[in-house]
DNA sequence: CATGGGATTGACT
DNA sequence: GTCAATCCCATGC
């Protein structure tokens, strides 16, 4: 079963988190979030921070719905709608754990190691098949789908550190990594590469 | 209507 | 480490 509307309409610090560890789906194949970032119409870098334009408008819509736009030209990036609708915000997903449908995968992007196929936010689009046509489109009725933490990924522990790749409120800490994975686009911040050394090997 | 800037990736020095 | 590819759209004249 789908996560269900009312999963994403809630402030977006809370559900980028909670996403990590939940599954997404597309075009028959499957992957694990490990690394969400959260976006909020109230600071720079959030596309909605300019308001309601053709570009922003399903970021004020209903949540639950996603947000997809072409980024440098030429990648597709996949964010999912947050909070009630009339304010701006979305999750990007930056990162997955392939699951299901790893050779399409592989097909699809032209590589074999799995921990390459979806490491980063334009990757994933394109192990997935997201392309722009899917900007607005319902995320509990598909035909994207995001699915509760599948077994194994119940606990999963979460470290917080700032957004990749942007020029604006760059000390945000708002970018959240499934602890261990190596599936993210970029290590993880200091502080969590020491948590992870003060572990039992 | 012209311009400039990206929530990136992969190839190359 | 550096850098180009490539296109949507917000902004400003």
């Amino acid at each position: 079963m789908p996560l269900p509307a009312a999963f994403y309409a809630r402030p977006v610090l809370e559900v980028a988190p909670a996403l990590v560890g939940c599954t997404l789906t597309h075009a028959g194949v499957t992957g694990v979030i490990v690394e969400t970032e959260a976006y909020h119409q109230s600071e720079p870098a959030c596309h909605a921070y300019v308001g309601v334009t053709p570009r922003t408008h399903v970021l004020f819509g209903p949540p639950g719905v996603a947000y997809v736009y072409r980024s440098y030209g030429i990648h597709a990036l996949f964010n999912a709608v947050c909070e009630p609708e009339g304010v701006g915000a979305a999750v990007l997903v930056r990162a997955l754990e392939p699951l299901r449908g790893i050779d399409t995968m592989r097909a699809r992007r032209g590589l074999t190691r799995p921990e390459q196929l979806c490491s980063g936010p334009g990757k994933l689009t394109q192990a997935l098949a997201i392309e722009l046509g899917l900007n607005g489109s319902d995320l509990v009725a598909g035909p994207v789908t995001l699915g509760p933490r599948p077994p194994g990924w119940q606990d999963v522990e979460i470290v917080a550190g700032p957004r990749i790749g942007i020029t604006k409120a760059p000390e945000l800490p708002w970018r959240f990594c499934a602890l261990g994975s190596r599936s993210v686009s970029r290590p993880w911040p200091p502080e969590a590469a020491a948590a992870l050394r003060g572990r039992a090997a």
